[in-house]
RNA sequence: UCAGUUAGCCAUAUGGUCGCAGUCUGCUUGUGAUGAGCAGAGUGAGGAAAGUCCGAGCUCCCAGAGAACAAAAUGCUAGUUAACGACUAGUGGAGGCGACUCUAAGGAAAGUGCAACAGAAAUAAACCGCUUAAAAUUAAGCAAGGGUGGAAAGGUAGGGUAAGAGCCUACCGAGAGGUUGGAGACAAUCUCUGCUCUGUAAACCCCAUUUGGAGCAAGGUUAAGUAAAGGCAUAUGCGUGUUCUCUCGCGCCUUUCAAAAAUACCGCUUGAAGCUUUUGGCGACAAAAGUUCUAGAUAGAUGACCAUAGAAUACAGAACUCGGCUUACAGACUAACUGAUAAA
RNA sequence: GGAGGUUUGGCUGAGCGGUCGAAAGCGGCGGUCUUGAAAACCGUUGUACCUUUGCGGGUACCUGGGGUUCGAAUCCCUAAGCCUCCG
């Protein structure tokens, strides 16, 4: 199963239309999904930094998200990353990530 | 040993657990169509992948040929290259004790422009001066010294003179001509000319050489329109810098709407490719033989944890592909060379 | 990914290689007016360093770094930041 979004409407459409929840770093949008699944997306500003670290922040979210299960229910997510993220430790970003999802 | 110069090379490795993206094979299954799932095998970022500063391939547009103009770029010589504004070897110039490094380096006597302020005067000659005569003014001669300036009529020394002056001589510099060496830039040397003619071309310009435009968001396939509206207009129009000539073609331009639609697939990775050896060349590089196939995403693939070794903690992530340039960068290693000190 | 533009004082924004630390406006500060304020009018106003008891004076700075030129905000090279566009 894919627990990606991909396409730039279903973006639009959960930044428009989502549940907004924050902390320091970062802001999850969640609406429910009609299918039995759950779908997860991630944005990364260019104003985090460069390619390499963009991308680094990216991976850290998915492999967190992955290995903690944190997405169960049947929604559509979008996490977006604010700046100062990138100075987070592997650690300190789970910590954040958990307390969002609590939420 | 210390300080340096140049060139090259590396850019963490190994093992384990979970996870990501293509490819191939097998099995299962499905759609209007492309497919989807599972298992196994094997592959998976860089020296700069960056900036987009140059040059090409490739694609589309420009109807074909020729001429002129415009615009842009380059600028010592010879070579290398698919090509270049790159590179190599040299020449001239600048810097360094040296190894070596840097160099937008054609033309100012084709023409035009500009040179503020200062200064008497800025391409031009007399402010303070010097000398002689006369006597406090003037006449004649001079350009050495002072002062201004980025730049002031070749420089230094000697002779000469009323004072001076290439007025004369020597050396240096400049120009013209010859000879020799070199493929050439140019160098060396000889002779002649006492030798007015500032700087700026990274101002216009002149000379020589080169250049059609746009870029993979190019463009194509499937599907879907002989859709609607407006403007110009039947050749005196349009045809991708402008103009002209000949041949030729055709209506041309703009806007709006519709479709899963910035979609799916192709383009997409075998290429002026990499590696090794030999040969030619001072070198850039070229040729031959052998060998390898090694990312191809599209919200965009490399992460997390543990162990060992360790100097490796920097800069940094392919997006059609190559050749360069420029910029960023923790450090580690290798080779050659230079200077200083000490010892033999 | 590709193509282009731009950067001048606290802000907006002119600027012919020389009289330019730089026009003009907004803003700030001081004054006039007012019981007080606003508006209006008048004047003044960049930053850093050095020097001076102080007034004042000098040097540097037009995004950073180089170069051409006697002289650069302006011309050239190079880097950085910001902004716009694409079937």
């Amino acid at each position: 199963m894919d627990h990606r979004l991909r396409k730039n409407k279903q973006f639009s459409y959960l930044y428009k239309k989502g549940e907004k929840f924050y902390t320091r770093h970062l802001i999850l949008f969640k609406i429910c999904s009609k299918f039995k699944n759950y779908k997860i997306g991630f944005s990364v500003s260019k104003k985090i930094g460069k390619a390499n670290v963009r991308n680094k922040v990216k991976r850290r979210m998915k492999e967190i998200v992955r290995v903690n299960n944190f997405a169960k229910d049947y929604s559509n997510y979008v996490l977006m990353a604010k700046e100062g993220i990138e100075n987070l430790s592997f650690l300190d970003l789970r910590k954040e990530i958990e307390e969002i999802f609590n939420k």
